[in-house]
DNA sequence: TCGGTTCAGAGTATT
DNA sequence: TCTGAACCGA
């Protein structure tokens, strides 16, 4: 037992050894986190303070749960089904699932991904004859979710205007769509587990009496719904033990609320604030970097990442003319750096938003470097898997509209918009779903409608085969098969379709067998409604061609917990990182600082940053100031591997040739000396770059960006404008 | 039902 | 500039 705690510094000794309290602990970038919470678990139960069925453990992603289990297998010679590990929505399915009945749900419900909530709303919007220039679906669902997570439902939500009343009504009748149809959202699954417990006092109790210890990863990511729910959990004396890092909290635009962390210590009176400081991950200059940068942040938790791993290289800083230097030059790097015997694989290329991967997948792609892009369609939002899920969604529950109206004419059978309407006003009418207004239809669309709801018949006789002969035949029978063979490149549709076989086959394999843990019984219908669920809950890996050795591009929010040997950060701009959209939003800016600070921490020896001059950006040229955070990084860490660019000297202005092909006004203002792009001095406003210019002689004005003191016209008989 | 054209929008993302 | 979705005509 104790080769458990071996290799434990005090921080983390001390959070894994912790009495039954409430505990917050704040762990930095690289600090050992999973570690901490993971022996924290197997501490718990090897020391008998509880029992597997005693913990719950809760994450936001599928594989943060995975890794969880995994390690705990390692370390507990005990079978680990008893304890609850899993996403919060993972979590809150399999609640819902033992107790639909409570919840008010058809046992085999389904659970609709954001596509089909989506699809689901403008169904409605059409069903109700909405406008949907006044309610962009988009924009409706976002706020539907933004509710839940609050926890409102339409009778709480408040409205001062006939617009906003509308819209509440809206979410009202989407919620009695959803009921109809026995589907639940996302963010439902949370608020109707939330619900399902606060309205069921003896059921609520059995779940509070049996989780005595409540830990919670990343809890900085935790929305307003999620600690309710947690701390209903939580309410009849368990302990909760939250793992996070305020200075890493960036999904503000989601719904994560950082005050959580400081409403837990205060609430729960937390006396046991335990920081992990102690990074094993970067060399000293990149720990340095980073917490110069976050420092720069007020109303921090606080704290100072160190390491014993020594200073390390500096960081190098490199400015580039254009987004495609700054591409070629990341291309010439990284050849060197493989030279030296750098893996591609631990190389990652990180950037502010996806845009600005095409630049560099372009250089990479000409220069013949492997790359692999993370985000992007994933396994289970591919639109053929998708079809034949749907088939299988209406095998399981032939009121699923959303599914109905995926396949009714997947592959094309003649069921054209006319038939489709006329059957979406009988089922209206009638109050049913499509599926059982079918009859009501006449006419040869009716016929045609009466020869689908024949096919789904037959399927339905195939429910009992196992799920992946089920799975099959649905591929076959539906004729999604013989269309993707007749189609030009449905080749690899085709595969994907097997692909989804082999994962029915795996998913019973792994996870179809009844749990045996003495839980209350019905927990999941049947194989293929978990399989469903297990298609919503998990989108599946991102990309295959994991085992190449291949550069790794991302987003600097995807790169989030993890780390390379080498990092680049692009894009480095004023407008870009921070974005200049986060400059008008409540705190903005911080949440941008702070991702600037996980970016700089995934590097583990060498990071670079780079900017650009020029970028082209919605088809037209931008000048860009170097990003505020450049400034940030203490000059003694620093090395510039251009010369020196910002405060006074902002230098090197490249040579006129490299700027874009095709100025859009005239390069030079009416021989004034200046040109657009050119960085200038100004006696109040500071450095700025010269973005555009208009008229001549002694009428000539010029834009100039000057990043934080903003945008401005300045005419150049008046202004004292200096070349910096 | 398809293919072409037009138009708006362009930030980050898990379940 | 580029993309995806919506739309229209054959």
């Amino acid at each position: 037992m104790n080769s458990l705690l071996d290799h434990l510094n005090a921080p983390q000794l001390a959070a894994v050894t912790l009495p039954p309290v409430h505990a917050l602990i704040l762990a930095g970038a690289g600090s050992g986190k999973t570690r901490v919470l993971t022996t924290r678990i197997a501490w718990l139960i090897s020391n008998r303070q509880v029992a597997p069925p005693g913990v719950l453990a809760v994450t936001f992603t599928n594989k943060a749960a995975r890794e969880m289990q995994t390690r705990l297998a390692g370390m507990l010679p005990i079978n680990i089904r008893g304890m609850w590990i899993g996403t919060f929505h993972g979590l809150c399915n399999r609640l819902l699932r033992a107790h639909h009945r409570d919840a008010g749900l058809p046992q085999l419900f389904q659970i609709l991904d954001s596509a089909d909530q989506q699809s689901a709303v403008k169904r409605l919007l059409k069903s109700l004859n909405v406008d949907d220039e006044k309610f962009p679906p988009r924009e409706l669902c976002h706020f539907i979710n933004a509710q839940k997570e609050q926890g409102l439902r339409p009778a709480a939500v408040e409205a001062w205007d006939d617009w906003a009343r509308k819209r509440v009504g809206l979410y009202e009748a989407y919620e009695a769509q959803c009921q109809r149809e026995g589907v639940v959202d996302f963010a439902e699954l949370l608020l109707r587990s939330y619900e399902l417990l606060e309205h069921n006092e003896p059921l609520c109790r059995h779940y509070q009496e049996r989780f005595r210890h409540i830990l919670v990863d990343e809890f900085q990511d935790t929305n307003k719904l999620q600690y309710k729910w947690l701390k209903l959990l939580a309410g009849g004396g368990a302990n909760l033990f939250c793992v996070g890092d305020d200075d890493q909290s960036i999904y503000a635009f989601r719904g994560a609320d950082v005050g959580n962390m400081a409403d837990f210590e205060r609430e729960f009176h937390v006396a046991n604030l335990i920081r992990l400081e102690q990074n094993y991950r970067s060399h000293g200059n990149i720990l340095d970097a980073a917490n110069a940068i976050i420092r720069n942040n007020p109303s921090r938790l606080g704290k100072n990442l160190w390491t014993e791993a020594g200073s390390g290289e500096p960081v190098r800083i490199y400015e580039s003319c254009s987004d495609g230097d700054e591409a070629r030059w990341i291309v010439e790097e990284v050849k060197a750096l493989q030279r030296d015997g750098h893996a591609r694989a631990e190389i990652a290329l990180l950037y502010r938003s996806n845009a600005q991967s095409r630049a560099l997948e372009h250089a990479l792609f000409n220069a013949g470097l492997p790359y692999r892009v993370y985000g992007g369609l994933r396994f289970f939002e591919r639109a053929e898997i998708k079809h034949a899920l749907a088939y299988l969604r209406l095998i399981a529950n032939t009121d699923d509209d959303t599914a109905f109206a995926r396949v009714v004419n997947f592959p094309a059978r003649g069921i054209g918009a006319r038939s489709l309407e006329n059957l979406q006003d009988a089922a209206k009418a009638a109050n049913s779903s499509l599926h059982a207004a079918i009859p009501q239809v006449a006419g040869a669309g009716g016929a045609r409608l009466a020869a689908f709801a024949q096919l789904i018949v037959t399927l339905r006789d195939a429910a009992q085969l196992p799920l992946p002969e089920l799975v099959d035949h649905v591929v076959e029978l539906s004729g999604l098969r013989s269309h993707y063979q007749n189609e030009k490149e449905g080749q690899e549709r085709l595969a994907n379709l097997d692909e989804l076989i082999n994962a029915a086959a795996s998913f019973v394999a792994e996870e179809g067998t009844p749990n045996q843990d003495g839980e209350i019984t019905g927990e999941f219908g049947n194989d293929l409604s978990s399989f469903l669920a297990h298609a919503s809950l998990e989108a599946g890996e991102h990309q295959a061609g994991e085992g190449d050795d291949a550069l790794q591009l991302m987003t600097v929010h995807s790169a989030k917990g993890l780390e390379f040997n080498v990092v680049f950060i692009s894009g480095l701009e004023d407008g870009l990182f921070p974005h200049e959209n986060s400059l008008t939003e409540d705190k903005g800016l911080e949440e941008e600082r702070r991702l600037m600070y996980v970016a700089v921490t995934r590097a583990r020896q060498r990071l670079y940053l780079s900017f650009a001059q020029t970028r082209m950006l919605h088809g037209q040229t931008r000048y860009n100031l170097p990003s505020r955070f450049l400034d940030e990084v203490p000059e003694e860490l620093v090395k510039w591997l251009t010369p020196r660019a910002g405060r006074g000297g902002f230098a090197v202005p490249s040579a006129p040739t490299s700027f874009g092909s095709t100025p859009r006004r005239s390069e030079s203002s009416g021989g004034s000396g200046f040109r657009i792009g050119q960085s200038v001095m100004h006696p109040k406003f500071g450095l700025g770059v010269i973005v555009n210019a208009e008229g001549g002689g002694t009428d000539a004005r010029v834009q100039v960006n000057f990043g934080v003191a903003g945008m401005k016209w300045l005419a150049l008989a008046v202004a004292k404008l200096e070349a910096a």
